[in-house]
DNA sequence: TAGTGGTCTAGACCACTCA
DNA sequence: GAGTGGTCTAGACCACTAG
């Protein structure tokens, strides 16, 4: 068992009291793939192998890989196996355009929007439809009685839900709402929704306000996103105003936490601290 | 076992296939926490008696009850039981002052801040010591070869690790890399460092960016904040400049995702998205 | 069809809390 | 000591992927 020589990874492991067995194992994993031992999209042995390996139950082992998938380390695909994630670097996304897509082009980066589905519905609604969070949807909210609404457009809203895509891999399931009165007829879902509103109509978008939080991922987001459900998932959801400052959309973005880091430079005046301690 | 007249939390189960039995029960005990079915701080029935009324093993309860306890629904403790969490309202963070303390204060709650360790380094520090992401030190980062240094003022640091409780409960563990010659010799604590500071040298302290993603609780954090390990944390990173644009900290939040939403105001001009698309 | 991960079970033991 | 959650095991079956 333990003589084949190329079963690096997994020998028995000494057990230590007070840390649980599938903790020994994950930081066993986890030091291994940041040793090097293991090259990024490398497969791992099977979990029944690691088992015998590590001479633990699978179970065991599975609980150590579903905490490493979770953070980002490892990728597991069902039916065929557990891989090391390539490339654990958090790309940049700096502040400044309104839209996400248009701050991360420009940077090098390829980036590509899908559109999953277009909704309409006949008046406000209610910000409790947020991308469920992790199916707790009316909770999480900083406020479950908020309203999407339009005092400036009346009448119907369009709900786009799509995903962006870096370079190839999603990262980033967004959910936009807008007045149906302002979305141009032509858009074809490649170019953001209010570059798109801005050249029909003439105006200047610009965001009003930023709201981050941190989720789990859901079923859905993770399937979306190639992540395991429960990986940890930034929620930036924000309002968009035009020059007057009527409101034009309200948007939810979940961005994946172990592939990007949202940058604002603070531009105002310095505020002094001891002018009011 | 299911004549009992209380055990309301729990009948058999429908099995439909494609859907998990965890997942069922995960979603049946949401739903009637949210129906409100039981009251906040409520206990629910045990892991034993929750299998034997659902009909299933307490291994599947376990999975649910750990799904809800994650994202902040439940709140478990060894020995004791699942408790169903109070308040499920995130706090809103607005941005404008230097500190997190600043901030909450004055919107009527009672923050308060803990120092848990002070360490002293004899120079600039590498930035992957930052309270290890999910024990994934050195990954996570956009720049693993960061360094946290300052070039105005060289000599040793001193990094402080707090943690910020508002209205009595844990919310937020914070990181600080000052230089050890602008801390104050009698800052107590109490208040944030940044105002102690000004008032001492007389400095304009602002923040200078700000960075946020998301990652997962890890066990440190987790017995910190009172959530389970791999809750979903708003990782809140940047640096704070004098006025003359002089690094004077490093500074490092994981605020509890469930519990807080970060709110900025672009103050800024308007950007036009028609310039440029 | 073989091999992989995903789920579920029954049963055991330990660690913790509290009366 | 009784009751709770935390861990681990052995074994089974299913779902998925690939040759």
């Amino acid at each position: 068992m333990n003589s084949d020589p190329l079963a690096a990874a997994g020998t028995p492991l000494p057990r230590t009291p007070g840390v649980a067995v599938w903790e020994a194992v994950r930081a066993d994993l986890l030091s291994r793939i940041k040793r090097g031992d293991h090259a990024p999209d490398e497969q791992l042995p099977s979990e029944t192998a690691l088992a015998q390996n590590y001479g633990v139950n699978r179970l065991t082992v599975r609980r150590a890989l579903n905490e490493l998938a979770r953070v980002g380390v490892l990728r597991t695909m069902h039916g065929v196996g557990s891989f090391v994630a390539p490339q654990l670097m958090r790309h940049r996304i700096d502040d400044g355009r309104i839209s996400l897509l248009e701050s991360m082009s420009g940077r090098g980066h390829n980036v590509t929007q899908h559109i999953l589905e277009t909704v309409e519905h006949p008046g406000p609604r209610r910000a409790a439809g947020v991308p469920e969070l992790a199916q707790v949807a009316g909770f999480g909210l900083s406020d479950p009685s908020e309203l999407w609404t339009f005092p400036d457009f009346p009448g119907p809203l369009i709900e786009h839900r799509y995903v962006l895509d870096l370079d190839e891999t999603p990262w980033c399931t967004s959910f936009a709402v807008v007045p149906k009165a302002l979305v141009p007829a032509d858009w074809d879902g490649t170019e953001s929704i209010f570059s798109a509103l801005a050249k029909t109509h003439g105006l200047a978008v610009r965001r009003d306000d930023r709201r981050f939080s941190a989720i789990l991922a859901d079923t859905r987001d993770a399937a979306l996103l190639h992540v395991p459900a429960g990986a940890a998932l930034l929620l930036l959801s924000g309002t968009n105003v035009d020059q007057d400052g009527r409101i034009v959309a309200y948007i939810v973005h979940h961005i994946r936490g172990d592939r990007a880091e949202y940058a604002l430079r603070v531009p105002g005046p310095s505020i002094g601290p001891g002018e009011e301690a």
